[in-house]
DNA sequence: CATGAATGAGTCTTCATTCAT
DNA sequence: TATGAATGAAGACTCATTCAT
């Protein structure tokens, strides 16, 4: 509730601040939250335990700033993937790689997030529930698109995708987590949006086929203009 | 004094154990494991803290014995189904049906579960993670036999479907637990399952369609679905 | 306070009782006092907790019942040999023999008496201060009579040397139970005795030599007359 | 408020660290170890309890410290007592003499250190049964050089000698914290090491006698003890 | 801004004792 | 008498948080 401030202005990077950012989430990401006390963060951080609550109103503030901080990296990089001029699949095919990342760049944190997403209490009053919606807007918003456009399903219910996309993500993040089974992002990312574009069915997805996710995804680059038909969604009709 | 006495011939057994074990799962629900005490769960369940111990080793094994027993209550149902006889894609919904039941039938329970599902320090050692294992293993084999069979993609990767699969029915029952959005088992279960089975690009899964998750799948190829091929902007074109 | 009451007339020995005891001492030898539970105590007895309390009102009073045991054993013996016809050196030396008896015939349980002894927060008002007490007036009688008979130091202070005499030998056992070295009842209360009766002093005690406290005693089996010489101090006088 | 406020310039340091100690001597001293709670300490040491394990690891930590403070206050002085330049037995009178002012300057304490002592599980690997060897073998030594100057019985068993130095000093201030009855370090030690140097047999231990105590010692061997051989009643007789 | 000793509420767990059967 | 499930009062220890310097 109570940030400790940072002047408004300021370029956030108290230096002092980062750092213990990146001491908690370093060694949150070693012991868990839970069993990371103020005390080891401190002396990880190379400061005083007092000096933590100079800069974090308390252990859960430090623990959210720790996760917002990934949000405020991956969300921008989202963002601007989602609006790439090109097909809906072929966004979300780098939406979904890029997200992969996450784990891929820092498996102990990304552990970390996992874990601890469901483990807050009040998730939804929680800021970090916001900025997961704004999050997984983007995603919605990119499907939305794909099928205004026409590129997918007109009876596509978008919010499924979408929900089926990011948990397919997570959980594969997860088991990479627990077995230690490494993650390619590239790799996975296709994987998966293969499976997804073009269904499980036999003989269906003809049309996904051609290319698939493939490459990069469905053909290429056709006229920008073609990318967000925005309604066109007509077609024959 | 405390409690209603005990009808004389009452075996005055296993009564207490699973009165308890409701109990956990309740208080668990509601503010987490860490966040309840031994104390609350006596507290709920009508005992002293003492008995508590009388019928599990620590908290810990409370917890995994609360979980357990879901999987125990779950992994039957979802072993029948999983060997019906009907289409690989007609077992997976009812599959995926029970599996949201889980939720349904006991949301409280079932936040309990995917929370401490992440939050287990060595999970990967739990027996938690072998009873998951076995579990998701009866998925992978439906699939492989439904790409055996034909009815599915030969191309399939039957890990990905089945991570794909378990990733969104967890994802959708966490997003219930966080918003509170009630899950209708049958609705989302096919809602996903269209999805699933016929992807998301246009013009594909022409066979996922007949009846809308082909509830009794592959009923033929009537191909209302393929009408709308949308604007069909992928391939050729 | 309130003991089990034990039918007055009737021989003590319920049975159940010395089971119980017999176990307790047991269990006790084995974990300590403090590390071993009723529980633990009911399981070696064979008997249900709630029946350890049908023959001892509290786990205190069933401590003492078991060391008091071992002085029920003890002192008649030491009692016996107080009184025989030798000299007051002989007796002694008999006494302390039997008294390292004690932990010769059963290491675990000497330990115990050791240790509990002086653990008893109350011991001035333990009924086991009694026993110990009568227990050492036996030794400081014999001690008595040797000074008044003169085959001891007129000034010596029997006081004094039945702390000296007690006080060594309960050290020693201590020791050997410490150590793991196992006691020799005779060859260590010789040596004592030898140690004590002739003094640290070369040229001293020359007369306490011949023989010192060695085999039998002085000599053999001199008449029993001449075993108790009460004075005749004299000799070549 | 708890404390009254510290002076400015004071090193804050050491100082807490006495005051639990003291306090854990005390508290210990009256209800025993097991009596004694780590919070009743905190309440003796006026402060809270978490401070007790800014200072010590734990409560055995605690109790262990207490007593090695102990010895190390003892050890010193026994050592340069024990290096004096006197015969032998002048030497162990005042090394018995300093060891009994352990209980006669704090009777409490000594107390703590008696019981103790037997209590410990696992005594042979504590770091107090090092100590209390250290200890024994200074008197062990002085022993040996008394029979190595003739100062002493040659066929006197050092090891015996000194078992039974420590266990009737060790047995006379329990004595002596059990009946309240005070001690005396001169004279308790004098009238002990008068037994121990003349023995306990008439005519013996003449050499004992002159100025008893035989402060000095090894005087001569004016030999009155030879005097009495008693009954002389042993050898060719 | 920094420090770090001090705080003390809160946790899990144990176990002697009771009592309904 | 016997049983053993239930009790609940303690106790040792942790750690986020504060505050005097």
């Amino acid at each position: 509730m109570k940030m400790a401030k940072r002047p408004p202005g300021r370029p956030a990077k108290s230096g002092r601040r980062e750092e213990i950012l990146r001491a908690a989430a370093q060694a949150f990401s070693v012991g868990g939250i839970a069993g990371t006390t103020m005390g080891a963060i401190a002396r990880q951080a190379g400061t005083a335990e007092g000096t933590l609550y100079l800069h974090f109103d308390s252990k859960d503030a430090l623990v959210e700033a720790v996760i917002a901080g990934l949000y405020d990296d991956v969300f921008p990089d989202i963002m601007k993937l989602a609006n790439a001029d090109s097909p809906a699949s072929a966004r979300l095919l780098s939406m979904a790689e890029r997200h992969l990342r996450i784990y891929a760049d820092d498996p102990p944190f990304a552990r970390l997030l996992l874990q601890h997403m469901r483990a807050i209490p009040d998730y939804r009053s929680s800021n970090l529930h916001a900025r997961n919606q704004r999050y997984a807007a983007v995603f919605l918003g990119v499907l939305k698109q794909g099928v205004a456009s026409g590129e997918m399903r007109a009876d596509l219910v978008p919010r499924v995708a979408r929900d089926a996309l990011l948990g397919a993500l997570d959980y594969r993040m997860w088991l990479a987590s627990v077995t230690g089974r490494p993650i390619s992002p590239e790799g996975d990312a296709r994987a998966l949006m293969d499976l997804l574009l073009g269904g499980l069915v036999a003989g269906a997805s003809a049309a996904g086929r051609p290319g698939s996710a493939r490459a990069r995804a469905s053909s290429g680059s056709e006229a920008p203009g073609e990318t967000r038909p925005r309604r066109s969604r007509g077609g024959p009709a």
